[in-house]
DNA sequence: TTGCGATAGTTGAAACCTGAACTATCGTCG
DNA sequence: CGACGATAGTTCAGGTTTCAACTATCGCAA
């Protein structure tokens, strides 16, 4: 077994883990583990982000929209394009731009070529907010992954994707 | 740039980091990326099990708490042992074993030696719901996590609980 | 041009999760 | 003993997320 650094937040989890496998005759252990793992640091991830711009009347989620409205300030989103990008359904988007706009981070327009679709900007005053948010996240940020190598990084990277690959292809035939 | 096989759900997130990136000098574009497909992983994982137990009646955190309560069949788990093993807030855990308990998947003894805990069993038809289940589980697992090899999983691993560990340490200064 | 299937966005109901306060019990130190 | 800080579990209030149904609009083919 290698031995690494300890990370005590995930030993618990691990042993749990070790006591299934140990009962149950053919678990493939590894594997829930690596899964296990995934869960954990995207909760850890999560949880951290959150705490950080809960200051500022977000949380994880809304930063991570107005995050991506930031980028595109000069042309806007449209409504389905940003949870895509965001990563959340269709209809928590929309209550997500509800909130955001209730506190005048967004604006909302109506589609001019296609008058089904919505188009969001950002507002001057989300923009300042972001704009003083994101060096500091973006520092913590390179503070928590300073400990991976450049290489270390595009392996992990290769190999998540590998496996987000291989999930997409089972559920397309599935 | 590496070149991987297509990973279409990801594809999109990817390419509005890239955006970002392109308008914000600065940007950890890597980073994030990780980051992000980490989440997206974690999602997908969370949803497919969801999917599979769905059927019966379970989700996919009553399920990872069965398995818990499963291979520890014989002794029973106290209720927070068996939170921090499947990674749950204790609050929630107390939720779902009242709500498993309704189901009679399990059952709840108060604790003999030390009179705050409380124990939780698997019951009979708990166990063989689980039982029933485990296999096909197992069995998906494997086929989505086929995609890497015995020593990619293992880096994969090591570099998870590598950025797991540093984490932890910063969050312990923190 | 009109009708029809597809798409964009919203909504209401229900499921789910969390933080903070609360109760009961424990260990231990004076 | 008995007071007190810590721990186990629960509860409650409030927030977040989802699913499925709905409205409005679009593109296109007959």
């Amino acid at each position: 077994m290698t031995h690494l650094p300890a990370c005590p937040s995930f030993a618990v989890i691990e042993s749990s883990i070790g006591r299934v496998a140990a009962r149950l005759r053919g678990a493939p252990t590894r594997d829930i583990v690596l899964v296990r793992l995934i869960k954990h640091l995207s909760a850890r991830f999560s949880a951290h982000v959150g705490r950080m711009v809960r200051p500022s009347g977000l949380n994880e989620v809304s930063f991570r929209t107005m995050m991506m409205l930031f980028a595109n300030a000069e042309t806007g989103m449209h409504a389905s394009q940003l949870s895509e990008a965001a990563g959340e359904t269709r209809a928590n988007m929309t209550r997500i731009c509800d909130e955001l706009s209730r506190k005048g981070l967004l604006r909302r327009r109506a589609g001019i070529a296609d008058r089904r679709r919505v188009v969001l900007e950002i507002t001057r005053k989300g923009a300042a907010l972001i704009g003083r948010l994101l060096p500091k996240m973006w520092n913590e940020l390179d503070l928590g992954m300073r400990a991976l190598s450049a290489k270390e990084k595009l392996d992990l990277e290769r190999l998540l994707k590998k496996l987000a690959a291989a999930i997409d292809a089972k559920e397309q035939t599935a």
